[in-house]
DNA sequence: CGGTATCCACCTTGATACTG
DNA sequence: CAGTATCAAGGTGGATACCG
């Protein structure tokens, strides 16, 4: 995303928040994220098939963000036809950790819905 | 926001953070989450001058969003001149709690960059 | 004070077609 | 296969003015 955003400023200190919904942003970020987790270095069209409903455009500059922003790393193999792997750098893993807890309200919240 | 998602299926298991996605999906949620959490029992006044940059309307519009997914609960005086103060539910400190590890994601980035 | 009412600009997302 | 190009649509957020 790298769009700069006012920083949040709370009594002195900067919460942080700010910064990783920047990153984590988009409609599909977290989902494509997780499905990274998953399923660890995966290609272009596998992606596309483990996150149903996205568009390739959508995919490609989504990825191209979070590889902008250093937590998706995209390898391609000078083959043909053409591959390129995509899997989540350490910092996209750490994140996906500090995600859990999140996707664990999110969870709770649906049992009781 | 209440706007059903495509639920994220990962391997057979829900993973939740769709579900918390939508509920912090505005640009300014988490703002307000925080500024509540630092901030309890605050006038809509306050709130506004507590994440700064935000107009009444986006304001007044989260909140209820926010209220209608039972993180925030509203109360309002009958007095002259009206009085509202806002808060945040238990599952609006959990969800907060959440997203501790999140913000901390964030703070370090901040250190590094 | 605590909001609504309008109106509008922008950005994100999406459909479809095409290419190295 | 792994994208890019183009165009369209819709929703989100914002400026301003006004109301109980």
């Amino acid at each position: 995303m790298a769009t700069a955003n006012r920083p949040c400023v709370e009594g002195g200190h900067v919460c942080g928040i700010d910064i990783s919904m920047e990153v984590i942003g988009g409609k599909w970020k977290v989902l494509i994220l997780w499905a990274l987790h998953e399923h660890p270095r995966r290609r272009f069209g596998e992606l596309r098939r483990l996150v149903p409903g996205i568009t390739e455009k959508v995919l490609a500059s989504h990825l191209r963000e979070m590889e902008a922003d250093g937590i998706v790393d995209r390898v391609a193999y000078d083959e043909v036809p053409p591959r390129v792997e995509y899997g989540l750098t350490k910092d996209g893993m750490r994140l996906n950790d500090a995600l859990e807890p999140l996707a664990a309200w999110g969870r709770e919240r649906r049992q009781s819905a």
